[in-house]
DNA sequence: GCTATTTGTTCAACGATTGAATTATTTGCC
DNA sequence: GGCAAATAATTCAATCGTTGAACAAATAGC
């Protein structure tokens, strides 16, 4: 109850403006129907003069439109609804990951008023000839977004591995990317690079991170606190905590490949030994199912199991309710540390929730000493397979309308 | 990077001043030094003009003082340096545990101005005697608080079980209570649970989480990002997050002591296998070390195996290392999901960290991937085994040292 | 066509910060 | 001892943003 929360800068007179612009647009973001001034004003608890002036501020800096079909009401001069627009300031999303490049735009709202899925094993590409994949893609995107009016504010790039704030990638073990500096290699498309102000520089972060915000932002709106696990080749998890990403010290948190399912069992890669990835990961989960890798590409594994599964095939059944259980004792892990009421399960493991979410909530149950009081929701991530690229383009829009005062500012 | 951050309310013309005023006292109280109003104005970036005017309110509310021996400068005139008021608010902190009543007075600088610790085993007393018993000792620190010409704003309890919300203990497992109504059962003393304006009622928290706060704040400050591990006869973890404490959906975080450590092994009364507990609670250690609880009071067992380990018995220096590995198993799967750069070992881990720090260490650097580019600390708490008490009492100023307007505003 | 009702705008007043000018107090130097 | 330089703190008119009340606009119901 009791955060330090040591106020960041200054409080200004200006500081009010800034403050009162995030409070109605975030208001006008959160509704589900066009609210007007006066709705807004007792929303808020701004008066109806206060709020005039701010959204006259937001129509001038064409963030917000007037939604032209007045909502009825009962009777009295009719209230004119306010809606973010849409021809306004959008992001770009971009993913590279093991076996697919994906491009989308999100507009103020967000919506996806664009996307590309391109696949490919990017596992033999080289790091800067994917990256100039990308770019021919983002080029596309960008002019099919000005077609639609928009105009692109920003770009993020999810990428499956360990990212520093610099944007240099570390590592991503299974892209077989090793200190790639994704900046460096994009400093000439100015395009996504160029610093526009009151929107963050081209961010890089891992793709469970920007899956797990793209989760948070979905409509209708994910819970303020969950677990988002993607479930790819490696296991990556996003950490939302009261409506906040939790990065850790240095961003690399939810490292939940690698929590020790049985800490005397399978060596693994990473030197540990019985680490989830070792029971739950995309490989061996088909490998338990007596699958063959060679001959499934991996982007219809998962399909194949689910196939499989659906039609009662016992080693896919079992391979899959293994699988759960290793995930459910990590999962149960995380809940009895952060107390979270929600986990979504992601990427490659939201088809195959009917048959992992079972053996997860049973482990919980066993495992968790506050479930009796409380239950845990296990469910499939909303979002499609491109919830990284969503998210990411979702965090360019979000920064512009949790903070509206630096882009109305921008010089323009 | 995105924080939703969804402002709290409307800003409105005196919220400036309520940020100010937080702001201004927050830097007095972590300069090492009495700042001057210059100094001040220079660190926020306020004018000096409005400094004046934020001091000078303080200074009315007896938040602050002038010290009067002003520090000297080079040439020019003097500055007044500016203190928290040491004859001003101060939190009471209370503590129920195992084989000890705390009860301690922290003021507004966070020094502990009143320290009883009643030594007494409470598992056999019922909660209200439990109470009624410290509710005396409050009295008694309230009285020597009162001659230190402070007043108590505000309380805290800690509890080594599960809190919920409105203070109602679910379970403390190794006290044997389930559902104890503290406030209800304080109704009657007014002192304690009467609401002040401008802090919080009496608030129940869990041990661990205000041991946490009280290693957060203690002198010289810890990092804002920590995981701090209770090593009583539970394990219990306060996790602190970018400087506040993080609680989860219910409060109910931080229960490592149930991390599965190996899940196939030994059966814990928590239902599950293999937890942590089993392994590295005290009671564990103790019984792997050879030594025969009956004989030992609690609260000496631990310095009783610190004794034993330095002497070199080989018995009490495997079942430390065997609990070390324990913990490090925990502690990696923790570092892993949330990135933290440092662990604090307290309560009766502290005395015992000499032993049981290498093995942790060694854990983490064999299972957390990111180690190798940046290492973990882990070390002994600062505080003694009053760090709950303490933390429960420094979060009541620190609330208000937080929210100054609050207590400012207050009726008087 | 009139009234009640609700929305949105206008305007003087107020509160808080700002920046410059002013006052206060000491050191250093002649 | 006296004077200039330097630093600290306060005073005051100006400015910015919110407030509250009054007012204008637009519709439903009778």
């Amino acid at each position: 109850m009791s955060p330090t929360h040591a106020p960041a800068g200054a409080a200004r007179q200006g500081s009010l403006r800034e403050l009162n612009l995030a409070l109605v647009l975030g208001r006008i973001a959160a509704a589900d129907r066009p609210p007007s001034r006066a709705d807004l004003a007792t929303a808020t608890g701004l008066t109806r003069a206060t709020v005039s002036a701010v959204v006259e501020d937001l129509l001038a800096g064409r963030l917000v439109d007037e939604a032209e079909p007045a909502p009825r009401a009962g009777a009295g001069r009719p209230a004119r609804g306010l809606v973010l627009a849409d021809q306004g300031p959008a992001g770009l999303g971009l993913e590279v990951n093991v076996d697919y490049l994906t491009v989308c735009v999100v507009d103020l709202a967000g919506q996806v008023r664009h996307r590309t899925v391109h696949r490919a094993d990017l596992r033999p590409v080289a790091p800067a000839d994917a990256l100039a994949h990308l770019v021919e893609l983002a080029g596309q995107a960008r002019a099919d977004a000005a077609r639609q009016g928009l105009t692109l504010a920003g770009a993020a790039l999810a990428v499956p591995g360990l990212v520093d704030d610099a944007g240099l990638v570390r590592l991503a073990p299974n892209l077989g990317w090793r200190d790639v500096a994704v900046p460096a290699l994009l400093a000439e498309h100015q395009a996504l690079t160029k610093q526009v102000p009151g929107v963050p520089a081209l961010v890089v972060d891992n793709e469970a991170n920007l899956a797990a915000l793209g989760e948070l932002h979905s409509r209708p709106p994910g819970p303020a606190s969950f677990l988002h696990i993607s479930g790819e080749v490696g296991i990556g998890a996003g950490i939302v905590l009261d409506g906040a990403l939790f990065r850790g010290v240095r961003g690399w948190s939810g490292e939940i490949g690698h929590l020790p399912v049985n800490p005397q069992g399978r060596p693994c890669r990473c030197g540990g030994r019985g680490c989830l990835e070792q029971y739950a990961g995309q490989e061996a989960i088909v490998a338990a199912a007596g699958l063959a890798r060679a001959e499934l590409p991996a982007d219809t594994a998962t399909a194949r199991l689910a196939e499989l599964a659906d039609a009662g095939d016992p080693g896919a059944l079992r391979a899959l309710h293994d699988a759960g259980t290793a995930l459910g004792v990590a999962v149960a892990t995380v809940v009895n540390l952060l107390d979270l009421d929600t986990v979504v399960l992601g990427g490659g493991y939201a088809p195959l929730a009917p048959w992992l979410c079972p053996p997860v909530l049973a482990e919980i149950a066993g495992r968790v000493l506050t479930a009796a009081w409380s239950p845990v929701t296990v469910r499939p991530s909303t979002l499609g397979p491109e919830a990284a690229a969503v998210g990411a383009a979702g965090s360019v829009v979000r920064h512009i309308v949790a903070r509206p005062a630096g882009w109305l500012s921008r010089p323009s």
